[in-house]
DNA sequence: AATTGTGAATTCCTTCACAGCC
DNA sequence: GGCTGTGAAGGAATTCACAATT
């Protein structure tokens, strides 16, 4: 185990390699080895292992690794043994449909409450029972229930002054949807998921291919 | 104006660079700078200048970048001129929330059908009045509207099979949100946006700080 | 024999620093 | 003077290739 700084692709792949290892695990496959996620997902057999050696010797020279140990191993690693409550801000169209998701393997994130400017919404629930409070009650209801990540699903206008809202109620991640470069002082860790950006990166790959024109 | 290769962190920078322009045009800046940009949203003045460069000289030297300008340009660069019409594969939850979604500003995206495997689903409309098909009518519906982009919202366990389906239909770039890693062939363009990997991410860092433990 | 774990080599990305221009 | 555009330098991330191990 060694103590250099995980790089976010490093972590990132990890959830790569957790996905993988469920889909074998559903399969039935008990051992594999990095040659064989590699050529099964296309990835590099070199990245693999070092992306895991960087948090101990998994595996068995000569064998590989053992699917459900690995599975486990990285869960831990990333935390999922541990439920991590969530509070989205916004009860718009994108934080009903995320307040109800449950598309998460054996999932360690449970959205508890959802906040709203609008006074129409607040009192009301999304369709599986989470409640809408206004924003004046996030500070307690955050400390209450003791939410550490807080979604963003709000227009781009209000992101960065809700963003601040959050912090100040003591929330410690952020996943913001909002298209917007959030200003983050403090120590809280952000994660911006920008809708936007992937439609233009697509966008940018249409525009350079025009495949049947002659 | 070169002919390199531009790598996917520069088109990803582009949509953030628009995004600040956008921001700045709202507040009434009409000029700006490599410097002035890199100063406020935390990037930095050379990666933005050579970003720009590897598609022509926008600059002006000894006075910076005209806001409209460069915002039409980029625009360009990225296709937002074209219309591209999508197709949401998935009616559940999360693909009504997406095809009603308007959080774009001056949205090229036009989600013109819905598409589920559900019969209950079919024929109904989605709360803004998008039309839901079967899966059987994909072809014909993507070719009689012209749909360019397909999105993913399906579960894991679907989502391999169903990419299949819509490049079959001729689809030219996938959106996928759904927690796997597809296999692609052809030379259609696939992007990931993998929300269990997002809050994984926010969990290995939640994990590796025990704040308030003494 | 097969596969891990890892230094070395390579490729890719970012930042520096300054010439060129307005 | 100030800013762009860019070659060169520096830093990161990826891949290679092989010694170590079962």
């Amino acid at each position: 185990m060694k103590v250099e700084k995980i790089s976010d692709f490093t972590v990132y792949r990890l959830s790569i390699y957790l996905r993988c290892l469920d889909h074998l695990a559903v399969t039935g496959v008990t051992t594999t080895s990095s040659k064989a996620l590699a050529h099964q997902f296309q990835l590099n057999s070199a990245q693999i292992r070092k992306d895991l050696t960087s948090f101990g010797d998994f595996g068995i020279r000569g064998v590989g690794y053992k699917v459900d140990e690995l599975r486990n191993r990285l869960r831990k690693i990333l935390g999922l043994y541990n439920v991590h409550r969530v509070g989205i801000i916004g009860a718009g169209h994108l934080g009903m449909a995320l307040a109800d998701y449950h598309g998460f393997p054996s999932n360690p994130f449970q959205v508890v409450a959802l906040f709203d400017r609008d006074p129409s919404r607040v009192g009301g629930k999304s369709p599986q029972g989470i409640p809408i409070f206004t924003l004046n009650e996030l500070k307690s209801v955050v400390a209450r229930e003791d939410i550490a990540i807080g979604v963003l699903c709000v227009p781009a206008e209000e992101a960065q002054e809700m963003a601040a809202l959050v912090i100040d109620a003591g929330i410690q991640a952020i996943l913001n949807f909002a298209p917007v470069r959030l200003n983050i002082e403090s120590g809280v860790k952000v994660k911006t998921m920008d809708l936007s950006m992937s439609f233009e990166s697509l966008s940018y790959f249409l525009a350079r291919r025009q495949p049947e024109v002659s």
